[in-house]
DNA sequence: CGTACAGTTGATAGGTCTCAAGCCGCGTGG
DNA sequence: CCACGCGGCTTGAGACCTATCAACTGTACG
C-alpha cells in the first residue's frame, strides 16, 4: 500500500518552505546533463518545470535509470553527505530548477528545526522509495512493473496539478525499461498489450489510463496475465 | 565500485559515538521478532551480537527480505521519521541489540552537531544501499547477484573482525533468494555450481571463499557463465 | 525527400521458475 | 542409543517469461 506510492524527494509544500534559501535558478536543455558522476556535489536541486533522469553506471559498465524526477521533486540530497556525485542527471526535456547550495542548507538546518526534520524526512523518503523499487524489481513481473510505474507517474503528476489519467511519457521506452529492469522491446510489447486489453490508450508517448481499477489489479498481480497474442477460444470443451 | 559495497547502517565507529545514549539492551531469540509491521516505531537499534533480517510484505501479500543486519549495523532509522514500522524484523539467531529511544536521539541531535551529521550519513547510506540493491535486481544475473551478495557479506563481516573468507550463512536459502529476487532452488543450484567451479567450498551453511578474484569477476559479469552441468573435459582439441 | 532514430512486432533462444523427487542433518522420543 | 520425522537443502525435467536478433514502420528533422 503505502509502500507502493513511489514518488521521490520531498512533498510539494517543501518547495515553499525552503524558498528563502534558494540562491538561483538553473536551466538545462533537453539531453544535457545537470551533473556528471565525479562532479563536485555542492548543491541540492528542485525541479520547477521539466523532467530529469538520474542514471548510475555499475562497475561492469552497465547503465541504469535510478529515478525520474518530476516537477516539485528533489535531486541531489546526497550532496549533503558526499563530496562528489555518483550519478549522472540528464534532462529529458528543457528543464528549470531551483538550486540551493548544500553548505547554505546545512548551515540553516542548524538553526531551523522544521528544516532539519524536513531533511530527515526527505532522506527517509528516498530510502523508502529505493527500497520499494528493489521490492518491485525483486518480485514483480514485467506487467506488474509497468502498471505500477504508470500509476506512480499518474499519482505524482496529479499531485502537482497535472491530469492524472492522460499524460506524456517524457522518457524513451529504453529509459523506462532501464528503470524497471526490462528491455525496451518488452516495455513496448506490454504497453501494446495493455492498449489492446483496453487498460490504456497509447499513441507514441501519449498515454491515457482508461481503466485504472484494472491497472491497479494488474500492478498487484491479481490478474492472470493479459493475452499474449489474440485471446483465441480460451479453452474448448475438451 | 563504491556503489557495490553493500553494508547497511552506520560504520563501526558510530556505535561508540552514541554509546552514552543507549538506554538498554534487548535480546531476541532465534525466530522471534524484534518488531512487527504496524508496531510503534519509537527506537533505533544496533546489533551487538547476532543477525536480524527485515522483511516487507507487499500489497499483494508477497514477502521480501529487505536487509540482513549484521553485528554493528543499525536497524529502524525510519523510526526517527515515521510512527509505525512497515517491516518485520526477525532474528536469524539469538541476538542482542542496543536500544536508543528515538525521541532521545532526536533530542540529543539538536545539541550535538556530529550526531546530526551521523544521522544524515546513516540515512544517506541506507538510501544508497537500497539503490544499489535495486540496480543489482535490475540488471544482474542470478550468478552475479549471489557473487555480489557473498562478497558483501564477507566484507561486512571482516569489517567487524570476523574471518573474511570463511563464514556461516545465518539465513536460509529461501531468505537469500528472497533478498536477491531468486527462488531457493536457484540459489542452491548456483552455490553448487560455484562450489563445483572451485570458487567456493559450500557445506550446508558454511561457506569458504576459495577464489575471491574469480568471484569478483563473476559479480561483475566479466565471465561467461559457469558450466551448468558437470564441467566435463573443458574443450578437447577438436 | 531521405536519413536517423524511436518504436513496433515476430521468431527464437536462454535464464529462471515450477513441480517433483529424493537427500541430509538434527531434534525428539521410544 | 537409535529410530523416526521434519525442515532445509539438492537435483532433475519441463514450462514460462523475458531477452535477443532481426525486420519493418513511423516520425522528426535536415
Amino acid at each position: 500500500m503505502s509502500h507502493f506510492c513511489l514518488p521521490s524527494g520531498m512533498h510539494r509544500s517543501d518547495i515553499t518552505k525552503v524558498a528563502p534559501l534558494v540562491r538561483r535558478r538553473v536551466r538545462v536543455l533537453k539531453g544535457d546533463a545537470l551533473f556528471h558522476p565525479g562532479d563536485a556535489a555542492d548543491a541540492v536541486y528542485a525541479v520547477r518545470v521539466g523532467t530529469i533522469k538520474t542514471c548510475i553506471t555499475t562497475a561492469s559498465g552497465r547503465n541504469q535509470v535510478v529515478t525520474f524526477h518530476l516537477p516539485g521533486e528533489i535531486i541531489g540530497l546526497e550532496s549533503l553527505v558526499q563530496v562528489t556525485h555518483a550519478c549522472r542527471a540528464t534532462a529529458l526535456e528543457d528543464t528549470s530548477l531551483c538550486l540551493i547550495p548544500s553548505d547554505v542548507l546545512k548551515a540553516q538546518a542548524v538553526h531551523i528545526a522544521p528544516l532539519r526534520n524536513r531533511l530527515l524526512e526527505a532522506f527517509s523518503h528516498e530510502a523508502r522509495h529505493q527500497r520499494d523499487q528493489a521490492v518491485m524489481l525483486g518480485q514483480m513481473t514485467a506487467e506488474e512493473r509497468i502498471a505500477t510505474f504508470l500509476l506512480s507517474l499518474s499519482e505524482r503528476l496529479s499531485a502537482r496539478g497535472f491530469a492524472a489519467s492522460e499524460f506524456l511519457l517524457r522518457m524513451s521506452r529504453e529509459d523506462i525499461g532501464s528503470h524497471l529492469g526490462l528491455k525496451l522491446e518488452t516495455v513496448s510489447r506490454i504497453l501494446s498489450r495493455m492498449g489492446g486489453a483496453g487498460l490504456l490508450r497509447v499513441r507514441a508517448r501519449n498515454v491515457a489510463i482508461l481503466d485504472r481499477d484494472m491497472l491497479e489489479h494488474v500492478s498487484q498481480g491479481l490478474r492472470p496475465l493479459l493475452p499474449r497474442t489474440q485471446p483465441q477460444a480460451p479453452r474448448m470443451t475438451m
